[in-house]
DNA sequence: CCCGATCTATATCGGACCAATATAGACGGA
DNA sequence: TCCGTCTATATTGGTCCGATATAGATCGGG
């Protein structure tokens, strides 16, 4: 799953600029699942372009560059549908949080107690975005998702709280 | 979070070779949440070796190229705690399969089952890792990882079994 | 009312990283 | 005996990210 099928599918929901399509990645709460930077968007579209499975329509603004608003073609939707049927791409997964959890016994307590507060942050923010009311129309999928992100975080964070709680009540036993 | 600093983390818990390294994300439990290849594991060891962060033993083996033993040394273990004290760089997460399914209602029926039997398939036999029973001695992090990783695998595949059997009871309405 | 911050928007570059592939002897099972 | 799998190291092509540059718009606070 490169980022040109990650854009062809985003394209294929209506059209977008390579800004827009990065940030549904940053606010949209559906996406917690996959992301793409710039150095890599900007390419893709190009290359998309040349190779005739989107199409470009540049706004010009007065007095501003243009802004370029990509649409998916007929032969990039019916590209993006070929690339879901063949099989996915395994799933890629790196939390630098959890691995620096593993070494928790190395670390001062002051330490550990800060990282696990500001990951608890963390998914707290992303759950509130995801249990945010939405717009009633939605897609199968969308729900899907949706429900998914939720189940997933409801249980990190849940996880963690309970965690930090254990945590407290040791330390105050140790204390006694 | 970069592949040095996860190889650091690994050797601090005992020496190994950059095949044994690679092996601990493929089979071991604990990491589901960071892997690295080979293409960045063994330029990482060289390089950690010409900086004194680690220092390697070749067992030369009788008709067989030396098996190369990497272990931390002490400016390694500083280096490494030193990472853990900077602020820590966000999860990365892509998932093909959850990408996919926001575009479930343009795929035949057919494709989409398989698609979830598939993924419950794999988050399945990942619980059941996760699930095995121990040997005694843990680390508070190992403890910490184990337990975050079986609640985060508990969560996606209950939340996939239920979504499934809805689908059948849907099918089965509509079937009516 | 002006200044700084933030936002929209495009783009590039160096470096990090992965997937695939090559090599090669050992070992176990059919 | 032959095939597949396992241990083990290593390289390469190409993908991708993070940082950075540019630049006008917009907006709130002082």
């Amino acid at each position: 799953m490169d980022v040109r099928t990650i854009c062809l599918g985003i394209l294929s929901r209506g059209e977008a600029t390579g800004y827009e399509i990065k940030k549904l990645f940053d606010d949209d709460g559906y996406q917690h699942f996959v992301e793409a930077s710039f150095g890599s968007i900007y390419p893709a579209l190009s290359r998309l372009t040349q190779e005739g499975l989107v199409s470009v329509r540049a706004e010009s603004q007065e007095k501003r560059p243009d802004r370029k608003v990509y649409s998916i073609t007929d032969a990039g939707r019916k590209a993006f549908l070929a690339s879901l049927m063949k099989p996915l791409p395994e799933d890629r997964h790196r939390s630098p949080f959890v691995f620096a959890m593993l070494f928790s016994h190395l670390l001062p307590q002051p330490r550990v107690v800060e990282m696990l507060h500001t990951y608890i942050e963390q998914s707290e923010t992303k759950l509130a975005q995801l249990m945010e009311p939405r717009p009633q129309p939605q897609s199968e999928g969308e729900r899907f998702v949706l429900g998914y992100g939720r189940a997933v975080y409801i249980a990190i964070v849940n996880y963690l709280r309970q965690y930090r709680a254990e945590m407290k009540g040791n330390a105050a036993e140790a204390a006694e």
